[in-house]
RNA sequence: GGGCGAUUAGCUCAGUCGGUUAGAGCGCCGCUCUGAUAAGGCGGAGGCCCCUGGUUCGAGUCCAGGAUCGCCCA
């Protein structure tokens, strides 16, 4: 044996455990990048994944292409860095282990108490860490492990610390006082940035209030509000009105806009305009708050006239336009509720109550004092909490903001410089800059970045910069500070540099991709004065991982990331936060190059769901379809739409992959039946000997598969590059080794030798996308070789050699002459088993050298060229040549062509509608032959004789007979090897003639006619 | 309301520089091969290439307008 055999088809998760086995065992990995040290780089930053989860199917796409890329860099010689990232802070991870503790409000953290709470995150962030790790092994990706960078190191804070103290320098840092979106159940706002996630907006129902306003100047008449939102009735302080639209008064003393209600009558209708400045009485003037306020109409030109009343609710404390709107008017802000979403003491009755739990009281109060005119529900999108669900209110409150206008022209022209795959996404990011407010950057939560800001009594601010600028400026509490962390850093107050008083940290933390997209900077080591060797294992990251802090000269040959993948959302996230943390510390964009792509959906196009059971667990994945099947599936997705993925298309994949399999069994057999032996250099100069015509096609063929897929990674597609690779394994199979058979049979050494190229030279290219298969493929096909590396990582890429062009043309058409063929005799009714005598073929000059292949392929005795003289004939105009040519009298001469208005000119030209066409200006078919079977295609005319006679029917009965004894072969269990003594009837004595024949394809010893069945004997 | 995509066979999708009879895979029906065999090959049914205009000798492809769906923003 010169090969290990192949079993009938592969046992992906087996073969995938056992070379990841052998991959620790030799350290391939190790050796590839010992290999590529020094040389040329190629940088990667990998976007860190939150850690509070094990891998996922959607997480293992992204984390495919990353590891395809790297891959397809290494196999050319790139030096790169393999530095995984985990996200360990932020609500994700807080609410997360806030519900496994059974905690469900900020009290609860608080008494649970804080130091606990956030061992009890590290913990979650470790186990999370761990798993991952796990399963992105299992993925085949290669990642340096164990030397991961985790965004709660110290390390991470303290440059995010520097972050935002220069931004404090430039004046790009404040508080600000204004209305946000807020999450009762969590007690913070949430920023802009985190709206934009999936599942954010959801449809919901909501209680829809028409409400009447009595003004106060005249008796009987009223305005009539919409809301949907009854819990901001008791902030209401005025209503807007659209000062150019028609408001009419019903005569009920009801206001409304017409535009609203057009098929009504009014008693009287005036511009909005005159209804600004009137007073009214609000629905809880009741209330303590409300009783005060003198309410008023407003104008305002962002008024709706598509739903409501035209008459506007205004409730600065409970609205966003609102607040902005009351910032405009000097309208006095009433802020009903609390953190919590529950209504502040000073609401009397309403006190204590959520904004939820308010509603149905209100409505019922409202009913009762006779201001409520309709009471309904409303469908709508409504933006709910990212993490928790919960539907989110609007609260006026301090927040920590980043400025962006002064940013926003440097973030654009940044992004210019960048290279977007799929380019639309690059659109969506110009889109994002132009329109994106000032950052909020805090939040009232507890295990997250502590933001460095010292806010004193005076009124000065101090931004913190490092943790050596803490120590020094710290008044006490040095010698409990574990972590730059909650609860210990809040125990460091620091001496005001303005009034000397002490002065403590504001209590919020820092939105979580501030942590992410610092990255760029903290793990290369930007502005660090030395190499500190594990030098970023600081803080809750110490002992977790070895990850160095490098010096500036290490960020200078790094930065920015030649390249950079996550799915589309993280524009508004990842790709966003280091876009703007990179220009605003550099000017210029932290990477080069972008690889975005859409969202995975179950196999039927739904969303996944655990609740719909649709979910697909990836550990089921690896056993179930095995992970190179799951990254052929990734990869073969264009990464402009969604994915589909299941076991459905697995299947799929499946099959694909058995043909590539089978090939190579089908080489590993015949070559240890004949004791074949490859030479490894034949993957550098191409199979040696005497090539036939069609190993020197295969040859090309396979040049022309690494050109294209080498196009495909360049151009970060990895979809092109599945495609190329598919439709080579289609060739290879169904061409070269179909049309070969009989060699393999035979043991020829050249078809051996070439075909043995073709598919190692072929699994090099697809190795990135499908690491373990190929590599499976590879020692079992290069372990014969002196000299061969031993794995296929480790192989390089093959030399771009042009392929020749002109080869592969003639061969592409054979193939159309022979499958018009096959067309003609499958129409004619007689089987392929009976030869035919011969065949005509017009219009295939290219395929002229293949006569033989396409008498072979079609079971005919002779193959020509040139004329079918058959009854009809039909001619098109070659369209490209004649299109320009002839211009507006091409019409003409195509109907002419048509109808058959035309004369076939002696040297095959045409005369038609007044003008003479040359050969090359038409296609000509012709059908429709007595006693012959014509089939035509794109000027591509076959004919097929019917005609047949005793000696071809007697061959076709060999044919038969040798397909018979065959059959019985195999039923009797006979190896390939072994050889029969064979009888056939009497009847068939005749075909004895043909003995020889016979005996050679069925490896018979002896064929004798001596009465009785078909029968054979193993000799 | 604004932006970005998409719309091609029952389903999932290709379709190059504008070119002749618009393709593939899956599914369905029929045939075939039988030394890859729970595979392979051939054929068939199945199409208002979303609609309407325009440019052009010629439009699935380019342009304009519209419809529907998706995503994002307001």
């Amino acid at each position: 044996m010169i090969f290990s055999p192949l079993p009938d088809k592969p046992d992906h998760n087996a073969l995938e455990l056992e070379l990841l086995e052998t991959w620790e065992l030799e350290g391939t990995f190790e050796t590839l990048r010992d290999l590529n040290r020094g040389g040329p780089t190629f940088s990667f930053i990998d976007g860190p994944v939150t850690a509070n989860k094990t891998l996922a199917v959607h997480t293992a796409w992204g984390r495919t292409l990353k590891d395809v890329f790297q891959r397809y860099k290494a196999s050319q010689g790139f030096d790169q860095r393999y530095q995984n990232g985990f996200d360990c802070q932020g609500l994700w991870i807080e609410v997360g282990v806030e519900r496994e503790l059974g905690l469900n409000s900020k009290r609860d953290i608080e008494a649970y108490g804080l130091a606990e709470f956030a061992r009890r995150c590290r913990e979650k962030v470790v186990w999370s860490a761990t798993e991952l790790t796990r399963g992105s092994k299992r993925l085949g990706q290669w990642m340096d492990w164990g030397n991961d960078y985790f965004t709660f190191s110290d390390t991470n804070i303290e440059y995010i610390w520097g972050f935002l103290k220069l931004m404090g320098a430039r004046g790009m840092l404040y508080k600000g006082h204004r209305s946000t979106e807020w999450c009762p159940r969590c007690g913070t706002s949430i920023s802009q940035h985190e709206l934009t996630q999936a599942g954010v907006y959801q449809e919901r129902s909501d209680p829809s209030l028409f409400v009447r306003f009595p003004l106060v100047d005249a008796p009987g008449e009223s305005l009539v509000v919409w809301t949907t939102t009854p819990w901001t009735l008791p902030a209401n302080v005025a209503a807007a009105v659209k000062a150019d639209a028609e408001y009419g008064r019903r005569e009920n003393g009801e206001w409304v806009a017409v535009a609203r209600y057009p098929e009504e009558s009014f008693a009287r209708i005036v511009p909005g305009s005159e209804l600004v400045g009137l007073r009214y009485r609000g629905p809880f003037d009741d209330l303590a708050p409300a009783s005060e306020v003198e309410h008023r109409v407003i104008p305002w030109d962002e008024v709706s006239l598509e739903e409501g009343t035209g008459i506007v609710h205004i409730a600065p404390g409970a609205g966003q336009e609102d607040f902005e709107l009351g910032q405009v008017h000097d309208l006095p802000v009433l802020a009903p509720v609390d953190e919590a979403g529950r209504f502040y003491d000073s609401y009397g009755w309403l006190h204590g109550l959520s904004t939820t739990d308010a509603a149905d009281q209100i409505v019922g109060r409202l009913a009762e004092t006779g201001f409520l005119l309709e009471a309904g529900t409303y469908e709508h999108r409504y933006p709910h909490c990212w993490r928790c669900d919960t539907p989110l209110i609007w609260r006026v409150t301090d927040d920590w903001l980043i400025a962006v206008d002064e940013l926003r022209q440097p973030l654009l022209d940044a992004n210019a410089t960048v290279e977007w795959t799929p380019a639309y996404m690059g659109k969506r990011m110009d889109d994002w800059l132009r329109n994106m407010g000032d950052w909020n950057i805090s939040r009232r939560r507890y295990y997250g970045l502590p933001l460095p800001i010292y806010e004193c009594s005076c009124g000065h601010v101090t931004i913190v910069g490092s943790k050596a600028e803490l120590s020094e400026r710290a008044v006490s509490g040095l010698e409990q500070l574990e972590e730059l962390r909650r609860p210990w850093v809040d125990e460091v107050p620091i001496r005001c540099e303005a009034c000397g008083d002490t002065v403590h940290r504001i209590l919020e933390v820092g939105d979580v991709w501030l942590d992410a997209g610092i990255v760029p900077f903290s793990t290369l080591g930007w502005q660090s004065d030395e190499y500190v060797v594990e030098g970023y294992a600081t803080g809750a990251a110490k002992g977790l991982t070895t990850a160095d802090l490098p010096d500036h000269a290490y960020w200078e040959r790094w930065f920015p990331a030649d390249w950079v993948s996550e799915m589309r959302e993280q524009i508004r996230l990842w790709f966003y936060s280091q876009h703007f943390m990179s220009v605003a510390l550099t000017g210029r964009a932290p990477y080069r190059r972008v690889l975005g792509y859409e969202k995975m959906l179950d196999e039927h196009g739904r969303e996944m769901h655990g609740s719909w059971g649709n979910m697909i667990d990836a550990q089921d994945a690896f056993e179930r379809m095995g992970a190179d099947v799951m990254r052929w599936q990734y990869c073969a997705q264009p990464p402009n739409q969604n994915l589909l993925f299941g076991f459905g298309p697995a299947h799929e994949i499946k099959r694909k992959l058995l043909t590539l399999w089978n090939s190579c069994k089908f080489l590993v057999d015949y070559a240890n039946i004949e004791g074949w032996e490859p030479n490894s250099a034949d993957l550098d100069d191409g199979p040696g000997g005497q090539l036939e015509s069609l190993d020197r096609w295969l040859v090309e063929r396979t040049r022309s598969l690494v050109a294209d897929a080498t196009a495909g990674y360049e151009s970060w597609l990895s979809v092109d590059v599945v495609r190329a690779y598919e439709a080579f394994i289609d060739d290879v199979s169904n061409w070269y080794i179909r049309r070969s058979r009989r060699r393999f049979w035979d043991g020829d050494p050249v078809a051996l030798r070439t075909l043995w190229f073709a598919l190692v030279q072929g699994l090099r290219v697809v190795a990135p996308l499908m690491p373990f298969l190929t590599d499976h493929l590879w020692r079992v096909l290069t372990e014969p070789c002196d000299g061969a590396p031993d794995s296929v990582h480790l192989a390089g890429w093959p030399d771009p050699v042009h392929a020749d062009a002109s080869l592969l043309a003639e061969v592409a058409e054979l193939r159309r002459v022979v499958e018009l063929g096959r067309q003609a005799r499958s129409t004619s009714g007689i089987k392929l088993r009976q030869p035919l005598r011969a065949l005509v073929v017009e219009g295939a000059q290219l395929a002229k050298g293949h006569a033989d292949e396409i008498a072979d392929e079609l079971r005919v005795r002779e193959v020509s060229f040139g004329h079918v003289d058959a009854s009809e004939l039909r001619v098109k105009p070659n369209l490209p040549l004649l299109g320009p040519k002839l211009g507006k009298e091409l019409g003409a001469v195509r109907a002419a062509l048509q109808s058959g208005d035309f004369e076939e000119l002696p040297d095959g030209g045409i005369r038609v509608a007044g003008h003479d066409l040359v050969r090359d200006e038409v296609l000509v078919e012709r059908e429709g032959k007595e006693g012959w079977a014509v089939a035509a295609s794109d000027g591509l005319t076959v004919a097929l004789d019917l005609q047949l006679d005793d000696e071809l029917v007697r061959a076709g009965r060999v044919y038969d007979l040798i397909h018979t004894v065959n059959t019985m072969r195999k039923e009797a269990g006979l190896e390939l090897t072994d050889r029969i003594e064979l009888t056939i009837p009497d009847a068939d004595a005749d075909l004895l003639e043909h003995e020889e024949w016979i005996a050679r394809e069925t490896l018979a010893v002896s064929v004798a006619a001596v009465g009785g069945d078909l029968a054979l004997a193993k000799r």
